[in-house]
DNA sequence: CGCATATAGTTATAGTTGTTAACTAGATGG
DNA sequence: CCATCTAGTTAACAACTATAACTATATGCG
């Protein structure tokens, strides 16, 4: 059902002309979190066309980098450091294990948890992918110089993590 | 089924001790794309917070702005506007026009187009949600200073309308 | 005119993600 | 030994995005 008549007394008129395609102009165009978001878009447009041909998402990246820079990371550790719900590790990890990148290795203290790992394979793709990335992130970005790029990442890191950015 | 044999040769091995929280040190910290993920997730925070008591989603927020901003604009414009897909504007406006916020009106010219409007009931409340936008986002962003804001604001907006940026 | 083609809006569908509640196995502390 | 806690998991579900296909109008041309 579609709801057209309503109480507004608005006669009828013409669409605008102008045919907008852009928010130039708006208020849109100030606010931080559309901005944020569309930008966000933009890069990760670029990141799933180069990741593509390795089928890797940008959480599973994300997630082979904190493994390579704390080997035998938690579960739980590597949800918090992601900011994600544990529940997404779960499948995150049977992934990367079901292709041979990451495994398990249960904790012979604390037989609950379970210390994650890159195989030989994961390490050397991780390798790989981390060129892509760095590479994908300068193309998304030919708009910007190297200055602004830097500067970009520290306002970030400022918003995501005010804690640990610099200082 | 959890898979958790598989070919590389771990030994069993504890967990970091460590117990990292933050993706400091790795190169996460320098990938563009995961910057403005993480910084995106923090400032859509705070917006739905703020938004909460006016059950008002960003995308509705975004098409309340360019509604206002060019009255009369057609749905397909809408989306080139908003880059989005015209099948999602539907319910968008959907749940705008039974909110007795917005309303279609049939071109005369063209019978299978509506042009978009604001209701007084829409434009008044797109007021106040313009109000608090800007404070949800000063309000997520206290780490950075207003110049920096603006710098950000910039730089992001070079990102996902290259063309329109300043110039 | 009448037909082919194109467009605006819509519907339906399905894939993907993120969220929540609840369960199991093991740990911890009285 | 029992109550309580934690790590990981499972399952159910809500939300978002993308795609294809349908309708009604519109347009251009022989």
């Amino acid at each position: 059902m579609t709801i057209s008549k309503k109480s507004a007394p608005v006669h009828q008129v013409e669409p605008e002309e102008k045919e907008p395609t852009s928010v130039a102009g708006l208020v849109l165009e100030n606010r931080l979190g559309y901005a944020l978001r569309r930008a966000q878009l933009t890069v990760f447009k670029h990141f799933n066309e180069a990741m593509q041909a390795y089928e890797i998402r940008p959480a599973q990246f994300s997630s082979l980098v904190v493994i390579e820079g704390y080997p035998g990371i938690t579960q739980t550790n590597l949800a918090k450091v992601l900011d994600i719900d544990p529940p997404r590790i779960v499948s995150l990890i049977n992934h990367l294990e079901e292709r041979g990148l990451a495994l398990r290795v249960r904790c012979k203290r604390d037989k609950r948890s379970h210390g994650i790992f890159l195989s030989k394979k994961g390490e050397a793709l991780t390798q790989q992918l981390k060129e892509l990335a760095e590479q994908s992130d300068i193309q998304a970005t030919q708009s910007l110089s190297e200055i602004e790029r830097r500067q970009l990442l520290s306002l970030l890191v400022k918003i995501y993590a005010p804690d640990t950015a610099d200082e």
